[in-house]
DNA sequence: GGACACCGTTAATGAGCGTTAACACATTGC
DNA sequence: GCAATGTGTTAACGCTCATTAACGGTGTCC
């Protein structure tokens, strides 16, 4: 195991994949346990296990059990913000831009969080009360923000939408397309590209049926 | 306080109300602060406190913190299969009985439960791994058969539906109908009726967007 | 070659918490 | 009256578990 930094480095210039740091492998498992079994419900010995290492030894990499959580939620919510406002952007500058074309891009990239990270989605709203103040605030904000990126969207597709039947809607559809990483048996889904055009017809018809008394 | 047997049935009869027992007590607070907080996240003297007595009081009740989760847990799932099952079988015997119809008695029975159990419903998809072996399975099973009146009510009213595919959309409608109560501030709802209809527009919209492609 | 940062280890500490023990007191039924 | 039952109490036990202490090895840089 080359724990020489110059030598990660050409490793990951070589092998043109970014090498996951210790960090990283260490937020990725405790992603993955925590979602499983709940924050409180894992050990750190357990995550230490899942890297190699033994519990107070990612001590060295983190100030507390916290604040992998906290770097976790805080990192998702941060990339979804990120990521809806650049399509936002987007749209805008696009010759082909279009309120239904923005919609569709957020759905699909709402999606491709959903069906990829789906430890972190599970994360996402199961496990936000345990963090500190501070922390669960500025997660919070974030999600607030991504909310009313949606909102403005789907007002401009749907002018006639009203201001709080969007954000419940928005939501809705959150908790739509969040459905698949609940499922106890993930392999039984119709494959990944059938999944999410399932799951971007259902939002789209939840959208349109929103709008329009069906 | 009467604590007298005959005394609270007497004012049970007289007020028409079903005063609640000291059980009863105990299982509403515990859901609501389970939900707030996650099982691991109370503990049994701030149950205890309350109901008005303390920590180990409630052993004379349950026996052991556990029981409560089981008891909330599958009771919910029973109540729910019940529910889904009475509708069928009303749908079945009466002169006005179509898939449609029953698909909307199905919807609006789970929006009734999702609106006004909010903790339980939380619960229901947050907390079921921390209980034990049997009971968990006990659970999932009620949730398996649940999902399955679903399923056959869906593709009697779409039986151009695939089977997977139908499974998927019952679970997303699932996460739909369900996200109002993980809402950080559910008084920013348009009022109880108003929501009730929006996330029943929703619902039927997704499935008519999972039967014919949009 | 020595200071130093980095990344581990195991052992100890200390708090939190579910559970049990031991005891008290009212109410009911005989 | 008096055993039995139901429902509380407080104190103590014991386990889990996050965190810290103390120590060691390895690679880097001057």
């Amino acid at each position: 195991m080359s724990t020489h930094a110059a030598d990660r480095t050409a490793a990951r210039a070589v092998s043109r994949v970014a090498a996951p740091t210790r960090r990283e492998q260490i937020l990725r498992e405790a992603a993955r346990l925590f979602a499983e079994r709940g924050f409180h419900g894992v050990g750190v010995d357990e995550i230490g296990a899942a890297v190699g290492i033994s519990g107070p030894g990612l001590y060295r990499h983190f100030p507390g059990k916290d604040a992998m959580l906290a770097e976790l939620l805080v990192g998702i919510s941060e990339r979804l913000l990120a990521g809806g406002r650049l399509r936002v952007t987007e749209d805008a500058e696009s010759p082909d831009g279009s309120p239904q074309a923005l919609l569709d891009a957020l759905i699909e990239g709402h999606i491709d969080f959903a069906l990829d990270d789906r430890p972190l989605i599970t994360l996402h709203d199961r496990e936000l009360d345990r963090l500190r103040d501070t922390d669960r605030k500025r997660v919070r904000q974030l999600q607030r923000q991504y909310v009313e990126v949606w909102v403005e969207v789907v007002r401009a597709r749907y002018p006639a939408l009203a201001e709080d039947e969007a954000r419940v809607t928005v939501h809705a559809v959150f908790g739509l397309l969040n459905s698949t990483p609940h499922l106890a048996r993930p392999e039984a889904l119709p494959g990944r590209e059938a999944t999410a055009a399932l799951l971007h017809r259902l939002a789209r018809g939840a959208f349109e049926a929103a709008a329009g008394p069906g």
